[in-house]
DNA sequence: GTCTATATTGCGATAGAC
DNA sequence: GTCTATCGCAATATAGAC
């Protein structure tokens, strides 16, 4: 290979790259994750990626540096995963769909991971635990808050504060399940979920719903 | 046998030893919770609180010991304050009055700092976690399910599955409040507190009373 | 590899309580 | 004076960031 440019790597050379990046940032999620920043070492790290030092170093160079940027992958897969998806239907089926979906993305490992991790570390690391809000739980939060506001403006919910209106529910949805399986270290079953998105929109329409009903 | 046996030391000696045991305490606390169990050295508590670290030791055998009974101290001030407190007053104004105080007790700084530490170990140390939740949101819940069972009874409530309604209850009390205070540190503002409790129990009575007002 | 940090222990001296 | 808790300092061994 005589000729590449030695300032321009070909495809092929940062493809590697890539994938070296990859193969830390998998092997590295899994340690920080399981372990915590602080009992995470470099060391345990590069014994499970394989490799060396100096490679490790030059992809991320500092651990701060490779938990930042394990926290922002994470943070892609799982946060999206977070924003209410509303299916077509009733107003109570949606809103159980929607719960349903929440709470199951919520309580994924890679979830109460996440959520551990930035509990964990807001401390030492505030703008990661900001992003982690804003991008997760606020931002769930004012997207239902946006389908309420439609549905009263269509006088079929009674929610003069829909931001207000959508961290309770968001809230009742979660009950006790998040924080058990976030101690826990396990997922609720399927059963648990969904009776906890049912009973948690039975008892939010039923307190917003105009009840003319005599 | 004119004296104490020979074994038992006097008390002036068990009351310096109380006293030193409290100082070491008091000095990790503040260390554990804000650095988190990893970043806290044994050397950096034995600089704030002084003296020898043969003396630390002896006291606490071990780092995991020195924070077990950390927890176990701070959970019995922070964990009672917990449970709900019930006033005389109707319906409406005892849940409020509930909720109040139960989201002020969850967001003082010894709560939020227990909560992180809780969720950052969990899985290095399951039988704490394991502990905090039953004594705290665990015991809170039953307890304010009992209140509930008790209404409904009376027939001013109607809930079905009481220990399910406090959950949510407590859920929407917290919104997104607690996470909020969880991530930035600081309690909310004793304003922000009452205006989520009384809208929480507002929203909640409207689900649950039996509503035949045409 | 290097250099620092860290958990834990040993031991003789000291000081406070009886 | 006799306990007993504490102190000060050194030492060991291991791990960790870079």
């Amino acid at each position: 290979m005589q000729d590449q440019h030695d300032n321009e790597p070909a495809d092929g050379h940062k493809k590697r790259q890539a994938k070296k990046r990859a193969e830390i940032i998998a092997a590295a999620t899994e340690i920080f994750f399981r372990e915590g920043y602080g009992r995470t070492s470099m060391d345990r790290v590069l014994a499970a990626v394989g490799g060396s030092k100096r490679t490790l170093y030059n992809h991320f160079g500092s651990k701060e540096i490779l938990f930042k940027a394990i926290v922002e992958q994470v943070s892609n897969r799982v946060l999206a995963a977070l924003t209410p998806q509303f299916e077509a239907g009733s107003l109570r089926e949606t809103l159980i769909g929607m719960a349903t979906s929440y709470l199951k993305a919520l309580t994924t490992d890679e979830s109460l991971s996440l959520y551990r991790a930035m509990v964990s570390e807001a401390e030492h690391f505030p703008d990661l635990a900001h992003n982690f809000f804003q991008n997760g739980p606020g931002y769930a939060t004012s997207h239902l808050a946006d389908y309420l506001r439609t549905q009263a403006d269509r006088g079929l919910l009674k929610v003069p504060d829909p931001d207000l209106a959508s961290a309770q529910f968001l809230g009742m949805i979660r009950g006790n399940i998040h924080l058990l399986a976030v101690l826990n270290g396990k997922s609720p079953s399927e059963k648990d979920i969904l009776d906890s998105a049912t009973a948690a929109t039975n008892r939010f329409l039923h307190g917003c719903v105009d009840d003319k009903a005599h």
